[in-house]
DNA sequence: AAGTTATGTGACCGTTTGGTCACCTGTCAA
DNA sequence: TTGACAGGTGACCAAACGGTCACATAACTT
């Protein structure tokens, strides 16, 4: 298993997916804190943080017995630059926000 | 199935992500054009093409009895976006512009 | 010390997924 | 019109994945 291999698997998860985004909202938080948001039991979401936590997408650091995760936007980055080149990133990203200026229109 | 979840699924799988590096360097490819260049029989690449276009990351144009693949970035862009902000951004493309600078001197 | 809180492990099972095959449709060229 | 070429469909099977459970370890509290 390559590292690539694992990050793009860990994003294939919709409630992986949605471990992040709440990261994304607020860092740092705990597995027991991370739990109360999802409607699964703790192993459950345990063992998806272990597999982002393996690809590199979460950072962790103890603190007594608490365990805090951390988003890591690097892998991330990453798959952008993988298929859009500075040239592109241009072009995409004004369409992008012409497409989101027209939505809040009408 | 939402959406994102048709981009994530199909970037999941290494053939797909291939595929997409394939149409990265050159656009416009047939689905025999492409595959030549994998291990797998023609029906298994017109399966994944099948899962990359619903996920709108391919995009086809019919020519006479020939298909041509075009990347579509925008997905990609978006995947960026949704875990990136600006203002990280910055911080993160310095990074690794900082890790690459070292990886190319050592 | 004893109870509570935070997290970790390995096994288990139903579902999904990757890849192949036999067979079929549509298009171009001689 | 006959054959070659480009692509599509539905079924099938082995392997991987998501989620749960019983059980276990480690740290804080009183």
């Amino acid at each position: 298993m390559t590292d690539d291999d694992r990050v793009f698997k860990a994003l294939a998860d919709p409630s992986r997916r949605f471990l992040l985004d709440l990261l994304f909202a607020r860092d740092g938080r705990t597995l027991t804190e991370l739990e109360r948001e999802l409607e699964m039991t703790r192993f459950g979401v345990a063992k998806h943080l272990r597999v982002l936590e393996e690809a590199g997408l979460v950072v962790v650091r103890r603190s007594g017995r608490e365990k805090l995760h951390y988003l890591n936007p690097v892998p991330i980055r990453q798959i952008h630059d993988r298929w859009i080149d500075k040239f592109t990133e241009q072009h995409v990203t004004a369409l992008i926000d012409l497409k989101r200026t027209l939505e809040e229109e009408s």
